[in-house]
DNA sequence: AGATCAGTTGACGTTAACGTAAATGTAACG
DNA sequence: CGTTACATTTACGTTAACGTCAACTGATCT
């Protein structure tokens, strides 16, 4: 159940990926899972490590920047210096989120006034039609 | 100056986009500038679809989105039935971009709370280095 | 043994919107 | 005629994050 390792299949049911994504990932360096033969088993680390590249995926970081950061938390040294690098990188993607946003609420603000000027023109349409 | 047509690098400075993005439109039937033995001339209707390109970009429609909502202005028939087509296209995409915001404002409070959890862990380091 | 299941490793395919390089053309200027 | 500027076509390259085969391997069940 808590068991430790996890074949590829039971993290598949456990996080909602394919197994292919696990290979991937794995490909990509941010998943180590160790061989027992030829079948990968997957450790409580790899299952945290995972938890934190689906989160960063829901923040928008790419998968190169979510294996940067997991690096950051496994060279060993000063936990301090890590968690304020990390802190200021978040803090950088949220600047981005929030510009995204506005510009996102531009074009919305924009679209919106096109929908209006439709109506308008559509009900034109219809006084013209008696 | 409002002459009745304009060579690429004309079009490209007037709404600063490149020679290729221009090439590319033609391509996909976006524009069809007439041709003057081999060069393009781009027309008053030219400059008016480009103009509804690069409004419906955007709003994130894909190209081949815009080239069959600008088809639909193209063909003849009823303007209003056209109309309404669009009007309910692009209310649509209202919805689409009124989700993806409320998606973005909900990792934005995630991130923010990460942030947070940050702040009060890096204030921890500071206290135990004393 | 045969079949079935879970797993593995390549390796090519996908999507969008162009970028970029190569080889060539054509037109005006001096 | 040579150069310079602007243009053209063709075609492969790019980026991200996997999807989708194909062809095996190993273990287990009957």
């Amino acid at each position: 159940m808590t068991n430790d390792v996890m074949s590829i299949s039971e993290m598949c049911a456990a996080f909602d990926v394919t197994p292919r994504t696990l290979r991937f990932y794995e490909s990509k360096e941010l998943l180590f899972p160790i061989r027992q033969g030829t079948k990968r088993l997957f450790t409580r680390r790899d299952r945290a490590r995972l938890k934190l590249i689906l989160r960063g995926k829901r923040f928008g970081f790419s998968l190169e920047d979510i294996r940067q950061l997991l690096d950051l938390y496994d060279r060993d040294g000063s936990q301090e210096v890590q968690l304020i690098r990390t802190y200021e990188i978040a803090r950088k993607r949220l600047a981005q989120m929030e510009a995204q946003r506005a510009e996102l609420d531009e074009a919305i603000a924009e679209l919106k006034d096109q929908l209006a000027w439709g109506e308008s023109a559509i009900a034109g349409f219809r006084k013209a039609a008696e």
